[in-house]
DNA sequence: GATGCGATTCACT
DNA sequence: GTGAATCGCATCG
């Protein structure tokens, strides 16, 4: 067993293994501007004809070309019609791979953020799923492409102030994803409230069964 | 050029 | 627990 990468190699390890690399990003810290998040759950997609599920499964596309970019790159995309969704591209440049930020916990700027979100909503709830995560941030289209490791972009990504324990992560099939089910790429730090329910793809219409036992707890 | 669907969220029952 | 809202992208003709 090797021992857990160390904070300096942020940019080393998001060079790496896309899972590898989603692990590693669990308990950093995405900081736009006063707002600070600690990530408690991400999703791993690997790249061209590797992950089905992956938006660059079929190849490079306007949408996705930031995906072919260089590690430490924002992947954000607009998804039914009206929610954006991170990705932090992982991976040797032209791979694709990235990872999915899906849920965190607010650790600074509570203010603003419960101020972009609602009065209203709980604490845990205030990122807690991938497009709540870029709204709290106040992120939308304009950071695709920006880097997250360099401090040209509205996000900078920083290690976890604190070693996560290996056995404090847990891991599971993606949510909504249909293909590649069983590829367990999702990652997210046990016990954290902040972290989504897990949910099966969207149900398709087809098909007679029904009420088909799954994934619990 | 037209159509289908998506790495989701919110409101209502 | 279920259904609706809504835009761009990818695929097919």
């Amino acid at each position: 067993m090797r021992p857990p990468a160390q904070v300096g190699d942020l940019a080393t390890v998001l060079a790496g293994p896309v899972d590898v690399a989603a692990r590693a990003l669990l308990g950093c810290r995405v900081a736009v501007g006063d707002v600070e998040v600690r990530l408690t759950e991400v999703e791993a997609y690997a790249g061209v004809g590797a992950d089905p599920a992956s938006h660059a499964h079929r190849g490079r596309t306007p949408r996705n070309a930031p995906m072919f970019g260089p590690p430490g790159q924002l992947y954000v995309y607009f998804g039914y019609g009206m929610h954006w969704c991170g990705n932090v591209v992982t991976g040797p440049p032209g791979q694709a791979a990235a990872v999915l930020l899906r849920a965190g916990e607010i650790v600074a700027g509570h203010g603003a953020v419960r101020r972009r979100r609602g009065l209203r909503v709980p604490d845990r709830d205030l990122a807690r799923g991938p497009a709540r995560l870029m709204a709290a941030l106040g992120l939308d289209g304009t950071a695709n492409g920006t880097s997250v490791l360099d401090g040209t972009g509205p996000l900078s990504l920083t290690p976890s102030p604190v070693p996560i324990p290996a056995g404090a992560v847990r891991t599971g099939p993606r949510v909504g994803v249909g293909a590649a089910s069983h590829t367990p790429w999702r990652f997210w730090l046990a016990g954290e409230p902040t972290v989504s329910a897990y949910r099966r793809a969207a149900p398709r219409p087809r098909g007679g069964r029904t009420g088909a036992p799954n994934v619990s707890g």
